[in-house]
DNA sequence: TTTTGAGTTGTTCGA
DNA sequence: GTCGAACAACTCAAA
């Protein structure tokens, strides 16, 4: 006689604390928690990249030891997956909580499918947003695709999120000790060693992201508003890896957040969480999202193609400090701080000229907060063809922006350290400086540092007669 | 249906 | 140095 049991499907909610699924399993029997390797169901653009890869193996081992060791793990097509098990228990129920890629969707219709064929009741959950994407809608029941009157009108109004729920009291965890796998066999750990200084500044597990709650609430959320802007100053979060693995929940920040006050910092940090929300909200409606420009007419952009130029963004060789500095800080420590990723991403596709599915495919490898729908929306608004995109003169300065939300340069010393002995003066336009003063700071440029692959003054001009090509009604 | 106000994150120029 | 205007025109949301 097969032993029953309920499954509780862990994706992207790795955590065992504010856990739907976990609860509902929990009180319905033994429970055979388990994870699953996806490589065959996602388009190949989107398949973990390799920072995903790396953070995923981490929390995976984290995981398995706040569930006693209890996590069975497997590599493939979920329904071979659930089929075998099908074949070894008695499978009461399987839980899990829903993911909004549009690859998700579609395989979860068909693995729900498939059990309920064999007879085992399935039951997913909102483990990962704040608000369902289609409970938010505009009075005439289509999809709001401005930011604010989402937020405000749209999330603010509607009802409030559901409170977060403590661990299960009482959780007997069963394994599948014969046919599950070892965390170490999925292979998500590169070869190189690489990964291992990368992920050391993290503690990769649900308490870590509760101590970095914790102390983002005490150091950073007071300063938030306006020191979320200077890359120097440890204001910012740093939730997003945590929060898209799902080793915190939204609700468990939102209701955090909310505890300290209405502020406008508060105030400001919530409607970050209401920006992820937005993103969510745009890819279940607008499916394309992550390959296709929201705006059609950016479909006549005339992209360049310069591979030489690509590489030099990529590996922070541009030239340009600040640009430098955060491909660096990308490469480095697999996180890159916001204000800077605006710049970068300026630059790659207004002073490149560069498309910005490059620099989406480019983040989705690097960065451990990966997340479909925040990185496709981020890099349409970026480049002007998303939904409420920046007016398309909206170019950053990189010069600019440096000498003001990076006064003293230390954020870009830090990773540009071959410019560390040039002043402030010089340090985001080093190709300004006098030869003399150069010289003195030990700085060659086209020998210690690059000169710059792009002329900040025509570029920007050629990229604003690029945008005005599209204007409504021009062929182009 | 028409109208109205507004739209994350900027830069440059000239007074 | 500071400040306001210009930089386009369009689409969205709601009255």
């Amino acid at each position: 006689m097969p032993q029953a049991v309920s499954i509780v499907w862990f994706r992207q909610d790795l955590r065992i604390t504010d856990h739907p699924a976990l609860v509902a399993a929990s009180n319905n029997g033994r429970v055979l928690p388990c994870f699953i390797l996806d490589d065959v169901n996602p388009p190949k653009q989107q398949q973990h990249g390799a920072a995903s890869r790396v953070w995923l193996h981490h929390s995976l081992t984290a995981l398995n030891q706040d569930l006693d060791n209890c996590l069975s793990c497997y590599a493939g097509d979920p329904i071979r997956v659930f089929a075998q098990l099908a074949e070894r228990y008695d499978i009461q129920h399987v839980y899990w909580h829903r993911c909004y890629e549009p690859w998700r969707i579609q395989r979860d219709q068909a693995v729900k499918k498939f059990l309920q064929d064999l007879g085992i009741p399935v039951t997913s959950f909102n483990g990962s947003l704040l608000w369902e994407p289609w409970t938010i809608q505009k009075k005439d029941g289509t999809p709001y695709r401005v930011f604010t009157p989402f937020y405000k009108k749209g999330c603010l109004t509607a009802e409030p999120p559901r409170q977060p729920i403590p661990a299960p009291k009482a959780l007997h965890c069963i394994k599948d000790p014969e046919h599950s796998q070892s965390i170490t066999s999925l292979n998500l750990l590169p070869a190189q060693t690489w990964q291992q200084s990368l992920a050391e500044p993290w503690q990769i597990d649900e308490a870590g992201a509760q101590i970095r709650l914790t102390q983002f609430i005490q150091q950073g959320l007071p300063f938030y508003k306006e020191g979320r802007n200077v890359p120097a100053k440890p204001y910012i979060s740093r939730l997003s890896s945590y929060l898209r693995w799902g080793q915190l929940s939204p609700n468990q920040i939102w209701y955090r957040i909310q505890a300290q006050g209405d502020t406008p910092d508060t105030q400001h940090f919530c409607s970050e969480l209401g920006w992820r929300e937005f993103s969510y909200h745009l890819l279940f409606h607008f499916p394309t999202l992550p390959n296709t420009n929201l705006q059609a007419k950016f479909n006549a952009f005339p992209w360049q193609q310069q591979p030489t130029q690509l590489r030099a963004w990529q590996q922070g060789r541009t030239g340009i400090p600040i640009v430098d500095a955060g491909m660096r800080e990308l490469w480095q420590t697999g996180f890159m701080h916001n204000r800077v990723r605006m710049i970068v991403g300026s630059f790659l596709v207004k002073n490149l000229l560069l498309d910005w599915r490059h620099g989406e495919h480019w983040f989705w490898d690097c960065l451990f907060d990966a997340d479909l729908a925040n990185n496709s929306a981020s890099w349409q608004w970026v480049a002007g063809c998303g939904a409420d995109a920046a007016p398309y003169f909206r170019i950053f300065n990189p010069v600019t922006q440096g000498q003001k939300f990076d006064p003293h340069g230390t954020y870009t010393r830090r990773y540009v350290p071959e410019l560390k002995n040039v002043p402030d003066k010089y340090l985001f336009n080093p190709w300004e400086a006098p030869s003399l003063l150069l010289q003195e700071a030990g700085v060659l440029l086209g020998k210690h540092y690059p000169k710059p692959i792009v002329d900040l003054k025509t570029s920007r001009e050629a990229a604003l007669s690029a945008f005005a090509s599209l204007k409504q009604g021009s062929a182009s």
